[in-house]
DNA sequence: TGAAATCTAGTGGTCAGACCACAGCGGCCT
DNA sequence: AGGCCGCTGTGGTCTGACCACTAGATTTCA
């Protein structure tokens, strides 16, 4: 028998069939999927296989199983695997010169994004908690990243923040005056200068990319 | 019995013990890694943990199995982290918007790299080729991803443009003039220059972003 | 009646063993 | 030398059996 087309991996195919599975069930994170049992008797597989498939989903961070419960989806918000990758393979010396330069690209792309759209409003909130609150550097362009209104944008920065914190990349020391002088910049809508703020107060970089 | 002492999850354990042997004994990519029975062995744990943990490794895209043949470490470059994520929850409407958006930022990104850094050879070489051949805009901004020199924002861009091609995005009918223009501007390193041409010419765009 | 203790069905976690399909190697025959 | 064959080891998959745990229904008892 074995009807299925692709002629390898059938773990790989039940992690598909989940795909699609989730999207025609619109499920969402919290949602509760079917039990191992009754997901191998569906596609007509062996228990192991949709283990197999689970398993790795869960070391993806894409789902989360409690045992005498069930399996769930989760907020795609927090993968934790980026740990994993971090502690595995991330020592690579070009990769992680790739890595800050395209979080500087972001970074600049969603500044320049925020400059035209954002509300005066947003930036405000946004100084008074700069100025009440304790933070690090990449809470600041995580609510910069959330202002811009792609998501899509703001899913990569995550993804790659979340990279570039497992390595050593050491944040110096920035001072509150220059996120401020940077919003201050935002709001008068001179991108411009709060991209050189950015580049030289806070990335101490000369002015080139 | 039982006496690992993190509570839960073996294939888990099996990972960080993978993990342990590729850093001790020194594994590059390429390199071959104990077989699954011989694994399961030296860990005393069942094959079947000792499988969830590999083909979670082989969706991460960290090993690479050939059957019949064994499991191998694969070059960490490519890690599957992006892909899956995309490929999981990028259905909603919204996305497609931010996706066109995205990739729009993204490919300036990548103009302002090679307005700084691509040697003028290379420039002109393109110049060639877009004189020469016929093509799509995608081939045309491939070739520019592939300049800038960063290889996560050139794979940030071939995932995006792979998504943006299955939508509806239409490309207006561009001539070869507008991308020679645009190359022109950029072996005259003017960044300025080049990037009002990508927006009004060959993106039919308004000079915001 | 209401709360606590108990039972039970369902779920994930793990293992052992059995096949299958395939790749590589070595020996055998011509 | 060249080609055929089968052995061995590897990943791929399935099955059935337990175990550990959770939640909800049931029973028990104050």
């Amino acid at each position: 028998m074995k009807d299925r087309t692709s002629s390898s991996k059938i773990y790989l195919d039940v992690v598909e069939s989940l795909r699609r599975m989730i999207e025609a069930d619109s499920l969402l994170p919290g949602d509760k999927i079917p039990s191992e049992r009754e997901l191998s008797d569906r596609f007509n597989v062996g228990r192991s296989s949709v283990r197999e498939a689970l398993r790795a989903l869960e070391l993806l961070g894409l789902i989360e199983t409690r045992r005498g419960e069930g399996t769930f989806i989760r907020d795609f918000q927090e993968h934790k695997l980026v740990e994993l990758l971090g502690t595995f393979f991330l020592q690579d010396k070009k990769v992680q010169e790739d890595l800050a330069e395209t979080k500087r690209l972001i970074e600049i792309d969603c500044l320049r994004i925020v400059a035209f759209f954002a509300t005066a409003e947003d930036i405000k909130r946004l100084m008074g908690w700069v100025k009440a609150e304790d933070f690090r550097d990449d809470d600041f362009f995580l609510r910069i990243a959330i202002l811009n209104r792609n998501r899509l944008l703001e899913r990569i920065w995550r993804i790659i923040n979340s990279y570039a914190r497992t390595s050593e990349i050491v944040q110096g020391n920035v001072k509150k005056e220059d996120y401020l002088s940077l919003l201050t910049y935002l709001l008068e809508r001179d991108e411009e200068k709060a991209i050189e703020t950015y580049l030289i107060r806070i990335r101490n970089m000369s002015k080139d990319e």
